[in-house]
Formats: C-alpha cells, structure tokens, sequence
DNA sequence: ATGGGTACGATTATTACGTCA
DNA sequence: ATTGACGTAATAATCGTACCC
C-alpha cells in the first residue's frame, strides 16, 4: 500500500506528544491500519503491546549465575513483547517529524506502575490470616504440575497453619490478598516485574505464600499493567489521529488554495501537468513535473531544499486504494 | 527430539462494593 | 434506616500455548 500523505507542521502541533515517556521500543510487528477515507488520512499504524519494561534491574538476587541466565532468558523473549509503533514503510524522518508515540523518545505517556493503585480496595477487609487459607481457593481443577510442585513447597508455609487437615474434598475459596501483602508485593514489582525463580520463594516465604501464587500475583500485575497502558496508548493514538486529521483538512484546504492559484495564473497554465509534493521535514509544498527547473522547488520560494523522500499529495479529496 | 520452566493471553470464578426498589 | 437482589469492577487462579534452554 502506497503511504498516501500530507503532513504537517512540526512546531508544536502534537505538543501532548512531547510528554516524556519510557516504554521500550519493540521490534516485532503486526501491522494495524488506522484510515480515514473521509479525509484521505492514511495513517500506518503497528500496534504491538506496550513493550513490556522486562526490566532487568538488578535485584537482591540470588547467585549471579542464576540472575544472568534468567536475564538472558528476559532478553531473549523480549521480542515478543508488545508495543504500539509505525510500520516500516513508514519514513525515518516522518517518524522524527511526528513525535510518533512508539518512537522510544516520543512515546506516550507510559503507565506509571510504581505509582498505580497500590492496593485493591477489596483488599481491605482481608488480612494475613487469609495467608492461611491457601487451602481454599475455589477452583477445583488444581491437577496441574505446578499445583502438584506447589503442594510440596506450600508444607513449609502451611507449617504454622492449623486447620488444613480437611484439605481434601474442601472446595478452595478464593484467595484476597491483605493489604500488607498487596503492598509488599507492588513493592517487590517495581523493583523487577518478573521473577526468578530464588526471588518467588523468597517473596513467598516473606508474605507466607506459595510461590505459585506470587507467580500468578506477578503475571496477573503485568496484566494489568499492560492493560493499562494499552489504554493509555489508544488514548494517545486518538488524539494523535485528531490531531493529524486537523492538519490533514488544513492542508487539503491549502492545496486547493494553491490549485485554484494555479488555474487563475498564466504563469501556471503554460507549465505541464504538475504534482504538488510536500516535504515531510520542512513542510512546504512543493511542485515537481518532468522539468527539472521546477522540481523540488518550494511553493514559497524559500532556499530551503527538502530533507526526504517526498510524499506526493493527491489533489483533491484522497481516495487511497490499499 | 524432548522435557522443564516461564511468560503471556484469554478466560473463569470469587469477592467486594454500589445502587435501587 | 435496613435489607436483599442485582450489576459491576477488581483480581486470584486456571488453561492453553509459545518460547528458550
């Protein structure tokens, strides 16, 4: 699909782009497209998850053999994170020129995990003592490995619990998790938003849980996480599409302007057909025909040259075939 | 080739809370 | 003011799958 294009001013236009922003670029792909036909907007789009911050930050880990190989294996699945970028096709310097979100220093604004909602409201009324309700949460199918590893590994925070002898045939009730330990385990999470495997034990043996539950407690907080910023980010690519849809219509408008020029001067009526071509750095339109003389030359005469590829701008209302 | 470990997405089930009659 | 039904949001947990070692 050709990029159909305009595009527009870079002083200031997207000033909400230039909010500060973290998320890791993502190089893996899939290609969304996000088009106004109305008017002739074409916007390339890949939407790929946040980017997962898989921050490596050190931890009080463990043996360093052990934080290095699971920090090679962090960097290795890396790729299959998400995050929301252009397409490839898209122009390097219309990427610059736009303050593209998924441009690493121009992303929108990220979810700030540290400071999200350290604890469920529901979390109030659950205290530790429901550490000690591990027997009881309420899904029958627990007949998986890991349920099976956690029954060995849970002995040890069970030692202190009493009341497990009817564990068999008990239907579980769901676990809330205290506000203690909610906070703990945020604060645990921003520090390093995974695991591995020493610190899951750790962190459960600290809040007296099993590790598989800290396990899930992680992946469900990444979830979230990523949810979070999935909304945020459509949020940001909304407005990023107004905006790019406003100056859209600003310059179909100047192209007519122009076309109505072009048609009331003798001086353009002699020239052949012409095609207005727009740098996408500086701007300006420009006319190009097979006359070198007048190619690439700046509708306001200005010295200056273009910096890219240039986009051709369709006369008229765009009608982008895909 | 295979198994173990982990992450993720999708989904389910439970809990807490708000609203309303 | 109280209460029970109902809807909803949050979230703990499960399942299936993909990937790496």
């Amino acid at each position: 699909m050709e990029p159909a294009l305009y595009l527009g001013d870079n002083t200031n236009k997207f000033s909400f782009l230039e909010k500060p922003s973290k998320i890791p670029n993502n190089p893996s792909a899939s290609s969304t497209s996000t088009s106004d036909k109305n008017i002739g907007f074409n916007m390339g789009l890949d939407v790929l998850g946040f980017g997962s911050q898989r921050s490596l930050s050190s931890s009080s880990s463990p043996s360093v053999e052990d934080e290095k190989k699971y920090k090679s294996k962090l960097t290795q699945r890396a790729n299959y994170s998400d995050g929301v970028r252009v397409s490839s096709s898209v122009d390097p310097s219309l990427q610059l020129q736009l303050h593209l979100p998924w441009i690493p220093e121009n992303r929108a604004p990220t979810v700030a995990e540290p400071s999200m909602p350290v604890s469920p409201p529901d979390s109030v009324t659950s205290s530790f003592r429901l550490d000690f309700g591990i027997k009881s949460y309420g899904y029958e199918k627990r007949n998986n490995k890991r349920d099976m590893e956690d029954e060995v590994e849970k002995s040890t925070s069970r030692a202190s619990n009493e009341d497990n002898d009817d564990e068999n045939g008990a239907i579980r009730k769901k676990l809330r998790l205290s506000k203690d330990q909610s906070a703990f385990l945020e604060d645990s999470f921003k520090e390093h938003n995974t695991l591995n495997p020493k610190q899951k034990i750790a962190l459960a043996k600290q809040l007296n849980l099993r590790p598989r539950q800290v396990e899930v407690w992680f992946q469900n907080r990444r979830a979230r996480t990523k949810l979070k910023q999935t909304e945020v980010d459509c949020e940001y690519l909304k407005k990023c599409c107004e905006s790019l849809t406003d100056e859209n219509r600003r310059l179909q408008k100047e192209v007519k302007e122009l076309r109505a020029l072009k048609t009331s001067s003798p001086f353009y009526m002699q020239r052949p057909a012409t095609t207005l071509t727009m740098c996408p750095s500086c701007e300006r339109v420009a006319t190009s025909s097979s006359q070198p003389s007048t190619s690439a030359a700046h509708i306001d005469l200005s010295t200056s040259s273009f910096h890219s590829p240039l986009i051709p701008v369709k006369p008229g209302p765009a009608k982008q075939a895909s």
